[in-house]
DNA sequence: ATCAAAACAGGTAGAATTACCTAGACATTC
DNA sequence: GAATGTCTAGGTAATTCTACCTGTTTTGAT
């Protein structure tokens, strides 16, 4: 019988050793790689002679977390199979790290027998997304054409205009002569944004907006 | 039990037939309206006075085919699901179809207890891929972000690495010293992008960063 | 009619961006 | 060896953004 060789990454050492202690005691398992974060990860993958064929992967990490981590394992060791921890749930997020070559994901909260099942049904078939997953997959294809209202956030109709204008490239000054309007009022809409969004900067409210098609932009090239 | 409904539209006669007398079989099963093609289909749907759960669609048909049925479905009787019946099985056909939400694909040689499962997982469920149309779908939403962002616009891997840094809301400054650069380099590859990007200010790099997916950043909220 | 929220607009100040320059170090290609 | 391209980094200046204030007017809802 061939043995999964399975590496973890986690920054919450009891949570992976509990993982661990769980997968080592199925005997097709053998979890041969720990790290606490994606740093360390890397490093023990290019030191490896052997790589593992599945990585557990936890998105919250310190010093470089699940996505970097996903990104550069795509790139440098393709042949691992990323199944995604998570206790984030949500459709974006799903999709965004399908789209980031993960192969599964997992609540953090599941069962210990739906972890061994899904990393053997990963092994198996290259892929395995539970209805949860496949609800939003299907839901993203589907919704890929409708542009949904946002009620999310509660941005107010000024506020959704400005932002608008705010990621078709237009300064505070400019809306303002769009709108006849102060500067200072774009200002303080922009600031307001920034406030409600919990954004640092412009490129913070266009990523946001984007995201979550708060706002329509033509693609451009 | 509940009885499940079932419409079969599909121009062989043989192949309705066959798969009547098929699901008939079932006593769960109940096969209320057939159809030789799309427009006879429709006229029976508008003056039925019980919608079928399930429509079992074929896409080759005289008159009107599958795919033009679909939409009159997916518009004036939201709640038959559509599975789709075809030998036309590649990944482009398939995702077209989910799209026009049908909420499964079996091929026209499936065995009967394979049909029988899907229409009785699609009524549960809601809907069901095998692993062949998961595998496309999967593919599908990979090969979306892949492949084009190093085409269209030859930028540096350096230039690359800050329109990242920019998405993410870093300043130039912070981008400086994250990159152990001076601000001032930091400024002026941000000045390339912009140039290169054509755009005005970072709102316009952003958004065409995320349209052709040259950046990857995790869904905030 | 009253109250709250939203939109409006101004002050001030420091940080950052944007737009022009120039130019050396280094690697690749012809 | 020269040409090219990239990364590096500095000068100068105007503009814009961001973060704090303050306040009035308008609008909608109870």
């Amino acid at each position: 019988m061939k043995i999964i060789k399975i590496a973890i990454a986690d920054d919450e050492a009891l949570f992976r050793k509990g993982m661990k202690l769980i997968l080592n005691a199925y005997q097709e398992f053998n979890v041969e790689i720990e790290a606490e974060h994606g740093v360390h990860l890397i490093e023990q993958l290019r030191a490896a002679n052997e790589l593992p064929d599945i990585l557990l992967l936890d998105l919250k990490m310190p010093e470089m977390n699940g996505i970097e981590v996903a990104k550069v394992v795509q790139k440098e060791f393709n042949e691992i199979k990323i199944i995604v921890l998570s206790t984030h749930f949500s459709r974006a997020f799903v999709i965004n790290m399908i789209e980031l070559s993960a192969v599964a994901y997992l609540p953090k909260n599941s069962q210990p027998t739906e972890v061994a099942e899904t990393i053997k049904a990963v092994y198996e078939k290259g892929f395995y997304y539970n209805n949860d997953v496949l609800g939003m997959i299907r839901e993203n294809i589907i919704s890929k054409t409708k542009a949904k209202a946002n009620f999310e956030f509660d941005l107010t109709a000024r506020e959704k205009e400005i932002l608008q204008l705010i990621c078709e490239q237009y300064t505070a000054p400019e809306i303002a002569e769009k709108l006849f309007i102060s500067p200072r009022t774009v200002d303080g809409h922009r600031n307001n944004l920034l406030s409600k969004l919990n954004c640092k900067n412009v490129a913070g409210l266009v990523v946001l907006a984007l995201q979550h098609k708060i706002v329509q932009i033509p693609l451009r090239y």
